[in-house]
DNA sequence: CTGTTTCTGCAACTCAGTTGCATGGCGGCG
DNA sequence: CGCCGCCATGCAACTGAGTTGCAGAAACAG
């Protein structure tokens, strides 16, 4: 079933499967998305792509759109303001976490939590899904090992519980 | 201590225990968060503002950034890429959880979570805080009452887990 | 290969948040 | 109680992620 004979295979298959357009923009974001490591952002995204396939910015956040309406990706929304995506790991996610580390600005999905969390709501309050986001140091930038953290994009100073000054 | 002469004289006494200096706009912001139900954006803050003290927005960032360095307001992102802000409940936040409707946008603080949450994290990535917000809809949005949800202010389609389309 | 439908590129726009700089006011000190 | 230094403010211009409108290009059914 999962025979990968390019690169690009996988991608293209789940895209054929939607029964919707195969393009070549497409088919790009989304095998970038599949090989990465951790959660891309737009940017990351635009700057990996091919150069001499000419894929315009906005083609490009149309197809991270047109990718998470079909649930071949996910969106993850961060404290930088900026969103990242995930191939989407499994069907309906009603609670799985992210790892977002504070240094570097990475962010990885997790897996499916253990424990049942379910805070007092005020009443009328219905919940539907909760999303949880665990920030510390990835290992590339925790102390330990080398010393210098890698890369650091500015966090637009989102400090929360951290002490800032 | 906190005798409460004026509605912003909780406010005052706040800034004025910071050291720092207490000015037009620290007081009115603060008191105006502190006054809320839920936690309010930069705009919202904006609009609620006194108009004759003529208070300019960058006035407002400035000090929402000042408030939450000196830990009398906590910082809130959410899906829309708008900051909220609260006056700080509890010293430490070090898990306390968020309610977002899904429908208006309203974002209130819950109380401290009971379960210890440990979702293992890969080898070399050390946890600091965590952050956990309900999505769903709070008691003027849920379907039992009137009918129409409130203000309903565009979310910019973050559909995460509900189907879109 | 042709027609229809959908995508894409381009340009211009929106909007939250930031930065630089000159002015103004808070509050310490005399 | 008035002066002065330093910090906060207003103003204007900027940044950068994400969106929108439109005309031309490409996917795919027939």
């Amino acid at each position: 079933m999962t025979d990968r004979r390019s690169p690009h295979g996988d991608a293209e298959d789940l895209i054929r499967a939607t029964g919707e357009r195969v393009t070549a923009a497409r088919v790009q974001v989304l095998s970038m998305l599949l090989a990465a490591p951790r959660a891309l952002t737009h940017r990351e995204i635009e700057d990996g792509l091919d150069r001499t396939l000419r894929i315009d910015r906005v083609t490009v956040y149309r197809v991270l759109k047109w990718l998470t309406r079909q649930h071949l990706t996910h969106k993850i929304s961060s404290d930088d303001r900026i969103w990242r995506y995930n191939a989407a790991p499994s069907e309906h996610d009603t609670h799985h976490a992210h790892f977002k580390c504070t240094a570097c600005g990475e962010v990885i999905c997790l897996q499916e939590l253990s424990a049942e969390i379910r805070p007092r709501l005020p009443d009328g309050y219905s919940p539907e899904i909760m999303e949880v986001t665990i920030k510390g140091l990835c290992s590339e930038c925790s102390p330990p090992s080398s010393g210098t953290p890698r890369t650091v994009r500015a966090t637009t100073d989102s400090g929360k519980g951290t002490h800032e000054r």
